[in-house]
DNA sequence: ATCAAAGTTGTGAGCGCTAACAATTGCATC
DNA sequence: GATGCAATTGTTAGCGCTCACAACTTTGAT
């Protein structure tokens, strides 16, 4: 910076000065200053201004299941939203969730410096352990809405559960079961309500709830006892993967989709309109999701203190899975 | 660090000896001083730090497609192993891969003051862009094996690609085709390379390429075509998404697999073996391949000066999309 | 007891930057 | 031309840490 002030024959302060924008500076300094920054090829210490300013100018990530298809999109979002604002993205990848992992984390991004974080944990545990370690900079959880401490941003995955269902409805089905994800798993937790809604809103009597773990193998497994029993007209999945292991049973065991059971997924992932037959399901925007994340991060960095919630709508997608019910 | 001094009754550089783990420290005198660190609740503030070692303790990730399932998992490995290393990570996700974002984003992780870069862009022009711009820290390439001045790691494609249709020539097959990725892909060329190299070693003239580009979509496109022509009795699919599409094609124009044509796909991801019918194909460990960037980079940044190259073997897959051919 | 060598601890400077304040300049007003 | 005020620029200090070196303490051999 010294080196830049001779060339440009002025004081360190006045490069630190057209650096940060400020006002006072007269347009000719500014130009000649700017003219010695590029022929200098200088570029400012991020350590040395953090040092001084407190700000890393860095947000961090906290996330479990990262290369899972609606976390790592949800960090493309956020990334690219950050990197706009000029902000640097650090990422922590949990392999195993517990308090401790999570604090460890957290740990990590408080020695780094991070100005805030962003946490991508499905599980509502998650949240009472972010309540409890004090963290010093503005955090911002996704999922956590309706949380009075937390900011957080989600998908209506309530919503989109509803969506799902209602069109099931409409169709003519009654018996509409549910292959949720893990109960401890707040989106499943949300799905399941929206299905639950639903179904208690058409007068009908809760379906059959079937807990799995998110994988197609455990679609597959469940979609044979469904084939075997015939409890249910229609199945609500509580993601695409399960739905593809569920399709995969049903063919297996000469069941018609949908003929004989029709299917709704979750996710919408770019695959599900390849299965066999294409997958009705719900599209949720993940990378929506990430933005308005560091949005509303980047409005508590700016001295916003209200604990907002950002939502973003989930929209059906109707493909072949789903058909009236035969009679 | 001055608070923590007192409180143990040294001076700051004792601390700093403490906290840097030096040899000559008395071991009461460190004791005393890991108590007080603990009683304050003490951390070393990484500005202060990297302003005078001029090391951030950070590498950053720099890489496109960031959410498809090969880049995510190299990044959750990159991630685990740099932090289990002490290092944070910082990621620039491109959404376009050109010259100017390429600079963009090493010149932002220049600036954020990185002490290495893991490139993980998967076309070869990326590594001549890289060659051109002098970065003064180390960078590891992925798939920039074989290249004398960038260090890399990689997963041996053309390898897989070569078990994947030795399997097929194994089974009777010598019309064996291949849809390939984008001919602009390293990987997508690789396995190129295999298909052609294992053809050639078998006798057998090269067969029909056609250049898809990953998705399933235009795996579905280009799977009606073949179901059409029926030029070949075997198909090497360059990747799971595109073999998705492919099989759907068959199912719907009522070619059988594997009776009619067999198909081999390639990464071997969670849900291929829930595919209809479940998918042979090439597993590849992303995990892996993150970590031995890592390990490169380390071993750069301890003084190491070699251009090396790390390679992940690949294993074949046999599922049910193969079969012997049919006379 | 004496000394050197090793082990241990302390002191001062400075990394590159920004904040606060001080000094200078330009410009309108009287 | 003198005066005051705002706009612009410069000066100084210090963020929290590590490095180089100085100073002190112990140890063990003489």
């Amino acid at each position: 910076m010294e080196d830049v002030a001779r060339v440009a024959g002025v004081s360190h302060q006045t490069v630190s000065r057209v650096l940060n924008n400020h006002p006072n500076v007269s347009a000719k300094t500014r130009e000649r200053v700017e003219d010695a920054i590029t022929e200098l090829g200088y570029r400012r210490n991020t350590a040395a201004r953090s040092l001084v300013t407190r700000r890393s100018q860095t947000i961090g990530v906290l996330g479990s299941e990262m290369a899972q298809y609606g976390p790592s999109h949800t960090l493309l979002g956020v990334q690219q939203a950050a990197r706009d604002a000029g902000y640097f993205v650090s990422v922590a990848a949990l392999r195993e969730v517990t308090p401790e992992t999570i604090k460890d984390a957290v740990a990590h991004f408080m020695d780094q410096g991070v100005d805030g974080i962003v946490v991508t944990v499905p599980h509502p545990g998650t949240f009472d352990v972010l309540r409890d370690i004090t963290v010093q900079v503005p955090l911002v959880a996704v999922g956590s809405v309706g949380d009075e401490h937390l900011s957080g941003a989600t998908v209506d995955q309530r919503q989109g559960a509803k969506l799902a269902v209602e069109h099931l409805l409409e169709l003519g089905h009654q018996r509409i079961g549910h292959l949720s994800g893990p109960a401890d798993w707040i989106d499943a937790a949300a799905r399941i309500d929206g299905w639950q809604e639903a179904l208690n809103e058409a007068g009908l009597e809760v379906g059959t709830l079937i807990e799995g773990d998110w994988s197609a193998e455990c679609g597959y497994r469940e979609g044979l006892k469904i084939a075997a029993d015939r409890s249910v007209t229609a199945l609500f999945v509580a993601n695409d993967q399960m739905a593809l292991g569920v399709l995969r049973a049903f063919n297996e065991t000469g069941v018609q989709v949908p003929a004989d059971i029709s299917v709704v997924g979750f996710d919408d992932q770019p695959e599900s309109a390849y299965f066999i037959p294409p997958l009705t399901t719900v599209d949720q925007d993940f990378e929506e999701l990430g933005q308005r994340c560091i949005r509303l991060l980047l409005d508590r960095l700016d001295g916003g203190t209200t604990v907002e919630a950002a939502t973003v709508t989930p929209r059906l997608v109707i493909r072949s899975t789903t058909a009236p019910l035969a009679h």
